[in-house]
This record gives structure tokens, sequence and C-alpha cells, in this order.
DNA sequence: ACAAGAATTGAACCACTATTCAATCCTTCG
DNA sequence: CGAAGGATTGAATAGTGGTTCAATTCTTGT
């Protein structure tokens, strides 16, 4: 036994890892999908294509967990910033100034997360994406509906139904590249009647 | 010149052309764009998988007419069944429950239609479908305004952030097979919220 | 230093499927 | 009928890009 990989080594390995998250993040949030083969992805982390391999049994795996963190950073910071605000008119709000906000700061990655054709493997982790937001959504819609904010509805559905309609509402202006000013205001007063919040 | 194509000629290869355009909707039905390779849809339509050529010069310009044909009965179904209806509040009631009675009826289709992963050349196509429907909510929609059933909004934003409610909506139960009993109320009550229709 | 074994390389491989095309079959008309 | 040209065939081709793997380089413990 001369051989047993030692911390060093897997500190390394695990700063590969990264890199090559992250090379494909960056790829994505410059090309999209589309530009990320595996050779560009490993390119721009520094390694050689079949290295991808000793970290990711698949391309498909890798991108899952692209997904889920890009996802999980949009998800955050939706919720951070609705967790600030106390009524339901001003958490829906949040979530709409954040959600399109970071969109529009980043609109191919955003295209990519919310509606670029991927490998159906992948898709499956934006369906987790979306219904990750449907989640916090529906939580303040339950919340609202108990404090006697909102009227009584599925949360569940309005919840899905809202991130449906916002995610419809930014793809135009992403692929577009920018938003009409109004945009924003309008997708607000569009939730927040159909939340039913008194005005 | 010993031949010029004449018109029992011309009437079967029209015919052979509405053959493969068929057959590939039989297979999107049938098993969604996944299964939807130029050789399945030659034999399905009983020729070879060449002759697909001397009708489409791309298997992206077979889908992008495959999805418009599609996607105009659904649009043309919606717009009957609304077109119907007088009052605003009728009229959207019509385009949910046409939409999702169609979607649920095909529900491979449907998916196929709304968001199965395909060839960026058809996605776009799958945009103008988008569109169409929004369209069509946005005529209903400005009318209301000025009719005073509605509150002022915009139209367009309204009726694009509609489509993407519905279509998100149905995205889950479509994968599931089936709809909840009240998936269909649901998402109709959510449509009058957001729209402001008076009770 | 050296042997054992792990990590890395990157060119070759492979699977998939859209597309082509030489050969063949049909249709038309003199 | 026979020649001209179009239509059809389906096996071969080709482009793409994910995946593999023999060779090489690097790490570790003796």
């Amino acid at each position: 036994m001369a051989y047993r990989s030692t911390d060093r080594v897997k500190a390394r390995l695990s700063a590969s890892r990264q890199r090559i998250v992250t090379a494909a993040l960056e790829i994505m949030a410059q090309h999209g999908y589309a530009g990320c083969s595996v050779a560009a992805v490993a390119e721009r982390a520094g390694i050689a294509t079949g290295s991808v391999y000793s970290h990711f049994p698949t391309k498909a795996d890798l991108f899952a967990e692209v997904f889920r963190i890009a996802s999980q950073r949009e998800v955050d910071a939706v919720s951070r910033a609705a967790g600030l605000e106390g009524t339901m008119a001003a958490r829906i709000t949040a979530v709409i100034e954040t959600f399109a906000g970071r969109a529009l700061q980043s609109p191919r990655l955003a295209y990519a997360l919310l509606a670029e054709p991927v490998d159906p493997a992948v898709d499956a982790e934006r369906l987790v994406f979306r219904r990750a937001y449907a989640h916090i959504i529906a939580g303040y819609v339950a919340d609202g509906i108990a404090r006697g904010e909102l009227p009584a509805q599925d949360p569940d559905l309005t919840a899905t139904a809202l991130v449906g309609a916002f995610a419809e509402a930014m793809v135009g202006p992403l692929a577009a590249g920018v938003a009409g000013p109004d945009t924003i205001p309008n997708l607000i007063a569009f939730a927040h009647r159909a939340l039913g919040v008194s005005p």
C-alpha cells in the first residue's frame, strides 16, 4: 500500500470539481446551455475534456447540479427579499422585483434556467426549480389567507399559476434584452389582483 | 419535353405531404416529440425515409409546420368557445375550460406543444403559438376594459401572464396524466381575480 | 529513490440520427 | 412503344458531441 489519497489531494479534487461547475455556470451566463459542450466547459475550467468524467458520471449529471445551484441562488435571493416584508402585498412586490431584476441582470442565464431547450434530464431539474419558487409563494399565500389579507383560494394553484405568469412575462423581455419600464409594475399589479390583496 | 407533372400526380404529392404531417402529429400525440425521428414519421406515413425530403427541406421545417397546424387547432377551438360568450367572466371561463379540457384529452400532445424540449427552430414556433393565445386574450381584455367590466391594465401583459399561468398550471397535471377535480375551477377563479372582473 | 497506485490527458471512439444520392420505378407524351 | 424526366427508395454518408481508455504524469509511503 504505497498510496492513499491525502487531504491535500482531496482539496485539489474538490477545487477542480468546483471549477468545473463555475465554468459551466459562466458559459451558461454567456452563451446559454447551447454553448455548454463538455469540451468548452473543460477548457474554461483549465482541465482536459476527459477529466470532467472523473467528477461527474455524465454531462446530464453535471448540468443537473449546475441548474440546482443556480436555481437555489435565485430562490434564496427571492426568499430573502420577500422575508423582509410584512404584508402580502409587499412580499409579492419583493418577489417580483427580485426575480425580474435578477433575470434582467443576467438575461442569458435567466433564459437558460427558465425556457431554453435542454436535455430532458436537465429539464427535470428545471421543474424542481419552478416548484421551489411555487413552494415559497404558496407559503406566503397560505399565510396571507390565515391572516385575512387574502380571500380563500388554493395556495398551491395560485402559486404555480403566478410562477408561470412571472416566467412567461419575462421570456419576451429576456429575448429582447430589455423590458419596457412598465413591465415590472404591471406584473406587480397583476399579481396583486390575482392574489386578491385588498387595495 | 416528354413529361410534365399532371394534376393527378400533384394530387398524389399533396396527399403524400399531408400524410407525412398527419403521421408526425399522430406520433407526437402518442410518443411526444422525442418519438418523432424522421424514420418513424416516414414509416407511419408509409413512405421511405428519404421521401420526406422531397416535401420538406429539413426536419425542423416539417415540425415547424406540424406545430403551426396543431397550435392553430387549439387556438381556434379556444377562440370559438370564447367567442360564443358575452361577458368577460364567461369568456375567460370558456378559454380555460377549452384549453385545459383539450389538453387533458391529449396530454402527450399538449405536453409536446407546451413544454417538451424540442429543436430550437421548432421552439420558435411554440412562441408563436403562445403569442397567438395571448393575442386573443389581450383582445378580450381590451374589450373588457372598454366596456367597463375590467379595471385599467395593460392588456398585453395581462394576457401574456395568463397564458403563462395556464400553461404552468397544466404542466403538472399533464405529467401526472390527470388533474385534480378542482384544478380547472381554481384556475378560473385565479384568472377572474387577476383580470379584476367584478364578482 | 522507487514501486504502487491514483489522477489526468486528449485523441480516438461510438451512438445517434438527420441528410444525401445512385439506382430504380413511374408517369407522360410523341 | 420508347425516350425523357420526375418521383421514390433505402442503404450509405456525415456531422455532432458525449464518452472512453491506453498512455502519461503526479502522489504517496517505504
